[in-house]
DNA sequence: TTGAAAGCGCTAACAG
DNA sequence: CTGTTAGCGCTTTCAA
């Protein structure tokens, strides 16, 4: 029942005063060991919790670092908040985590509820269904600094965290081409997302320096789901000339496509090959296992806030837009990213 | 650059005072309509953001609850989260998440970040690593309304939501035996967890009201993992009796069983039964699916939220302890619970 | 229906 | 080294 144990009560207890109590707490050197000694001990008697909402308001910023994510049920993103974490812990912040369930409607409640928050930056990952930017840009004019990260849009002047995803879907679609497929689709996801466009332009530029033409009907409009993965594929299959290969643009879309290949009794990867990009962990549990492109996700959300902590101190501008591939594999060019069981 | 408009603000330009523009943008019904109307457009004209800090420090509660959970990778607590937010959000809460990684000492800074951020209730999913739990008590009894879900300790006297794993175990093992298995093994979890505690009962009980003996050496303990799935099966393979079913303590155990007879070429479920109890989306991934036990991961959210928001608002006793087995199929044995591809 | 004033718990500036 | 004072932005009496 001890929850209000404020300062004042222990200067009081102490024949001091709440400033006094406030510095030997915080570890003032002005403060002599002697008193500290008797602050803290008397304190952890007392059972005081320090009130960071007073403690924020005072000093003018929480301590917290907003993170908002489509969706905690996407193994991807669970990974990459815990990189965030680590990170941001051991830098004196807390992370707050808000799920936009793939919605621009709660996406934008999450913007406001961290700007009531007032949380020191904002991490974000942009949901499926956003259209309109305008809750990032008013964030950012409002003077929160303000970050995007893996799903982000360009050319409005907001910084970026993202592997290199025209790279990452060269890699893939060349992995495919080694092994000897030749006729590979692409199952794509939106296009107004710059990763999903990125990777529809690297299996393009893969084929060509293959050799390979492009043919538009192996380029198959999806939506980042199962099912889009499933219908696509059966698409696939009713072309005169099939293809013997799919390069699809994330694991949920790979996993359809390899549970309705099952279906036509299409073995893999003995007929078909299939390659995805890693945004789940059950590459490695299904069979069989799906090929994947690595994204290292704690190091991403490392970098995320690395980038977010250098924007919060003013080290670097907020003016003009940056990105940052921060992925040492895909960015060198190192195969060892295609991630196969 | 308008971060800081403060009611101050808004009042001067209006020629009114701080307390009348609060009371218009809370909608307090003593304000005329024509002034709320002036004010809420001034208002939204600067920009203007609440500061829930400030607001916070006075009225003494932050509208926020707290959710400690082990890892945000495992799909299921993901998916009680979103649970638990839809409610919480459509009460006038926000939801802050902090994961523990499983371990005690993180769990312990979680609990404290709360207490420091003043949240107005706190929702926990035990660490597999905690074994100590005064953390929690003295929460409990510094008056912060506390509950825990899914991983829970009992005896200690703070509520608890769970499924009825006692019955979910006794209706998985019964499914095994329906199908005609006679030797049932079991890979269970820590024992020190309620949930593993009475699961492996459960199972236990299945058995005995069929009439199979229990043997000793069928029951594996595990550790909730892919590594502990595997080496106890590598375990019961080399008996002298082999059993020809398993029911696993949870789909990353499960998961392990089914790797490890792969390799050792025993088909499921021809030779060897295997189920599982859900807590990850992969069951329906792999190949052969999982079948496993239902959960209802968003039900328990919301009934987590609710029986919460019943503590906060002093409906219930914090006193007494009470468990909440909330899950309708299991509860009333429904088999449908049973969830096979 | 509105204003004036006080205060939530903490920290920073200024004294001493 | 420590105390005094003031104030962060908001809400809530109490008055008018």
């Amino acid at each position: 029942m001890s929850l209000k144990v404020t300062l004042a009560d222990i200067a009081r207890k102490l024949n001091t005063t709440a400033a006094t109590v406030s510095r030997a707490l915080n570890g003032d050197p002005s403060i002599s060991e002697k008193m500290k000694q008797k602050i803290r001990d008397t304190a952890r008697r007392m059972h005081y919790k320090p009130n960071k909402i007073a403690s924020s308001l005072r000093r003018g910023h929480s301590g917290i670092i907003g993170v908002i994510i489509p969706s905690a049920e996407i193994n991807f993103f669970g990974s990459v908040v815990h990189g965030i974490e680590t990170l941001a812990n051991t830098n004196g912040y807390n992370v707050l985590i808000y799920q936009s369930n793939e919605l621009q409607e709660t996406e934008v409640k999450g913007i406001e509820t961290f700007l009531s928050a007032r949380v020191d930056g904002i991490l974000v990952s942009i949901a499926k269904e956003t259209t309109d930017y305008s809750h990032f840009t008013a964030a950012k004019d409002s003077g929160i600094p303000i970050i995007f990260f893996d799903r982000s849009k360009d050319k409005i002047g907001i910084h970026s965290v993202v592997i290199d995803d025209f790279k990452g879907a060269y890699l893939a679609t060349s992995h495919l081409i080694g092994q000897g497929y030749k006729r590979i689709a692409h199952i794509s996801g939106p296009q107004h997302l710059a990763i999903f466009k990125n990777r529809l332009k690297g299996y393009q530029k893969a084929l060509k320096d293959a050799g390979i033409p492009i043919q538009e009907e192996y380029i198959i409009k999806g939506n980042v789901s199962v099912e889009s993965g499933r219908s696509a594929t059966a698409q696939l299959l009713q072309l005169k000339k099939k293809p013997d290969a799919v390069f699809a643009v994330e694991d949920f879309t790979a996993l359809g496509v390899i549970k309705e290949l099952k279906e036509h009794h299409v073995r893999i990867p003995e007929d078909f090959g299939v390659i995805g990009f890693a945004n789940e962990s059950f590459g490695e549990y299904i069979t069989p296992a799906l090929s994947t492109m690595d994204q290292q996700t704690v190091e991403m959300g490392k970098h995320s806030f690395e980038l977010l902590m250098k924007l919060m101190n003013n080290e670097i501008s907020g003016h003009k837009e940056q990105k940052s591939c921060w992925n040492p594999c895909l960015y060198c060019g190192n195969q060892a990213c295609v991630r196969k069981q």
